[in-house]
RNA sequence: GCCGCCUUAGCUCAGUCGGCCAGAGCGACGCACUCGUAAUGCGUAGGUCGAGGGUUCGAUUCCCUCAGGCGGCUCCA
């Protein structure tokens, strides 16, 4: 890592020859890629100042780096592809999380041999060493006349004035430049790319990438645009941080949950069900029992009230609450029922429409207008496991994060206006609290605020109940971040976003505050004055989906469920035949306790028991030979390999049954276990 | 929904440039072995090669349609 040393660049003088002079490196993964000027802006090296100025060096092995190293290579690859395919229009090409992608309209999408071929140009073009150099275009007709060729291009440069994203690399942040790719020996222009930069000195600078994948994308993210073949790679400062992030790449598919949902037993996806419908075996049947009755306790203790609600309902309940106005098309289609025709297949009775619920809560808005609402009520907290199917498009199904039919842990609580404030703030507590226990412990928050093409109800109210939000959220003291117009369309929204143990972030909690439902339902409340008043209500789902928090999870722990969670707890392996009947007993005992335990009674030798075990990730073993038999005692290995032998059985029972109870999310080793004994 | 790729035994995958009985490992089952910390040996069963249609003397193989999966894009209350 380079220091956040200044380097003091004199007016004419090149950033590169400065940060030469100052003896920082220019290879390597600490190598100066780019600099920062006193703006702030990052500037190629070969930037000459026209007054003294003071620069941040920034190196290659520094977010910043690779996201120049990204792009520098997302030009070669670009470079390539017009060598292989002089046809390829070029679209876009800006680094993005972990690589880069650049889209080009070609005549065929590219197949995995075009990938290989591309790949081998590319390292021929970086050991080629050619030159970026920055040039700026005098005006945007010279630029259309350059570009006449590129239509995407062109088109950027009309849009030269209203586009400054970090997506766009292309155009933005004052002149119009091109960077030329020159050969180094003759200086010639072998390649031209319309892009503001920065980029790495020559292709040299790019010391590791790997073209990863080939997809296709609207131009410019619009479904009504033409698609386009998005090619992804990644690159990184060095060939360590590539195999490293290779690796990661394949750890992430290790713990892939529609894996291990299948190694393990714990669901599956039956085609005859249909896309995005699971169905859980008892392995992930009594994990995810375990998720919720400990949730379920601690609503309990929290103040929620359990309420349940039909799967099923006649639109009209969707139309008071808005979604069949908004959300229709991400509804599965209604079920016409009831309609009688006559012989002439007149209609007689007109018949009604139901539909599958999308959400819960217009029916607890149902239950709480049952009865009149008295203030002393409030705040009224409903809570329920409710199941909702939506409609999710055939392309974004994606194993039990993205389903169409989930079951949401799904609370609705209906204060009044001055209770609001606290009521958030305990809520996120709450909701932190209890993401924490299930060993969830590094978040961020978002905010999502208004959409003002889809939303209902008061601006005045919105800011209101964006406030509040706000306000909880800064209680929290976690980062937050804003999402501007993604809302939905009732009322803002703090969603929870978890980083799991690979560093992955899920949305995970939601809290809406919602003043538009009551209206919408006509809820009120009886104030101590006798007056009619209008509740709040705040939606708010702590799993998001059970499903998806099990996926989450199952790919948290790789599998290896904490021992309260595990779907088998303990396994007795007898060394031979003549030990079963030991740890029958030993099994029997902890079954009194609760523990879920089998003991191994297979053919099996005894190490192969232990290798399935391993790989099934039970956390105890329990194994027991003539030794243990004949001292009352059981012998321990767990998921690490370690062992603690001849612990004597009332002990061994005991211990686990702490372990267990304490809800350690930590998976036991011969070192934390003894802690128990 | 759009683009590309994929679908062979319960799982992971070979294979057939259109042709005799479609293979392996793991798993399941059976027999032998009775064993001290990650795979004992031998054997048996298991597949209308995703579904339907077409081309062909002949299709698991080529073409079309559909379903499901994977990677993206768009979407995600």
């Amino acid at each position: 890592m380079v220091p956040a040393v200044r380097v003091a660049v004199p007016a004419g003088t090149t950033a590169g020859t400065a940060v030469r002079e100052a003896g920082l490196p220019g290879k390597g993964a600490d190598a100066v890629v780019v600099v920062r000027d006193p703006e702030g802006r990052l500037r190629d090296l070969s930037w000459a100042p026209e007054i003294d100025v003071e620069v941040e060096p920034v190196a290659a092995g520094t977010e910043e780096g690779r996201s120049v190293i990204r792009h520098s290579c997302a030009h070669v690859l670009a470079q390539a592809v017009q060598q292989l395919f002089p046809e390829a229009k070029l679209g876009i090409g800006p680094p993005v999380r972990d690589g880069f992608y650049y889209d080009f309209d070609v005549d065929r999408p590219f197949t995995p041999e075009d990938l290989r071929a591309l790949e081998k140009r590319m390292k021929q073009i970086v050991k080629g060493a050619q030159r970026f150099s920055r040039r700026v275009v005098e005006s945007v007709d010279a630029a259309r006349q350059e570009l006449a060729a590129e239509p995407y291009k062109l088109e950027l440069v009309d849009l030269k004035s209203d586009v400054d994203t970090s997506e766009v690399m292309e155009v933005g942040g004052g002149d119009l430049t091109i960077y030329d790719n020159l050969d180094p020996r003759s200086g010639e222009r072998v390649w031209s790319d319309l892009c503001r930069g920065p980029h790495v000195p020559t292709t040299k600078h790019i010391p590791a990438f790997k073209l990863m994948r080939v997809a296709a994308a609207y131009w410019r993210g619009n479904e009504h645009n033409p698609q386009l073949q998005r090619i992804y790679g990644t690159a990184w400062e060095s060939q360590e941080a590539l195999d490293h992030h290779l690796e990661m790449l394949a750890e992430a598919e290790r713990r892939d949950h529609r894996r291990l949902g299948a190694e393990l037993d714990l669901f599956s996806f039956p085609d005859e069900i249909g896309s995005g419908l699971a169905v859980f075996h008892p392995r992930g049947g009594v994990v995810r029992k375990e998720m919720e009755d400990y949730s379920r306790r601690r609503h309990e203790e929290a103040g929620y009230e359990f309420v349940y609600t039909p799967h099923i309902t006649k639109s009209a309940l969707f139309q008071t609450s808005g979604h069949l106005q908004w959300y229709e098309e991400g509804m599965f289609p209604a079920m016409h029922l009831d309609a009688e025709y006559d012989g002439e297949g007149k209609v007689r009775k007109p018949g009604q429409d139901y539909y599958l619920k999308p959400m819960n809560c217009p029916f607890h808005n149902l239950i709480y207008r049952s009865r009149g609402r008295s203030y002393r009520e409030l705040p009224l907290r409903l809570f329920e496991f409710g199941s909702v199917y939506r409609y999710e498009k055939s392309g974004v199904v994606h194993g039990l994060t993205r389903a169409r039919g989930f079951t949401q842990d799904d609370a609705h609580i209906y204060c009044t206006p001055e209770q609001l404030q606290d009521e958030l703030k305990s809520l996120l507590t709450f909701v932190l609290d209890l993401l924490r226990d299930y060993g969830l412990d590094d978040f961020y928050l978002e905010l999502s605020t208004r959409d003002e093409n889809k939303s209902v109800g008061s601006l005045e109210n919105w800011d209101i109940a964006t406030e509040a939000l706000r306000d909880a959220a800064r209680a929290s003291g976690l980062e937050l971040v804003d999402d501007p117009g993604g809302a939905a369309f009732y009322g803002p929204k703090i969603s929870v976003q978890a980083k799991d143990a690979l560093g992955r972030t899920w949305q995970m909690s939601t809290i809406q505050v919602d003043y538009n439902m009551p209206d919408r339902f006509g809820l009120e409340y009886t104030a101590a004055d006798g007056s009619r008043q209008r509740p709040v209500k705040i939606h708010r789902a702590l799993f998001g989906s059970i499903e998806r928090f099990f996926g989450v999870l199952t790919e948290h722990y790789a599998g290896a469920f904490p021992a309260w969670l595990a779907p088998v707890q303990a396994v007795g392996i007898p060394i031979a035949d003549e030990h079963v009947e030991h740890l029958l007993q030993v099994a029997k005992e902890l079954r009194a306790r609760g523990v879920r335990v089998e003991v191994d009674t297979s053919d099996d030798r005894m190490q192969k028991k232990i290798r399935t075990h391993t790989t099934q990730k039970v956390p105890f073993l329990l194994l027991a030979g003539g030794k243990d038999v004949e001292a009352g005692a059981v012998s321990f290995r767990f998921r690490d390999g370690t062992q603690v032998n001849g612990v004597p059985v009332d002990r061994a029972v005991a211990a686990i049954t702490e372990w267990i109870a304490r809800r350690d999310n930590t998976s036991p080793t011969a070192e934390s276990f003894r802690a128990v004994l």
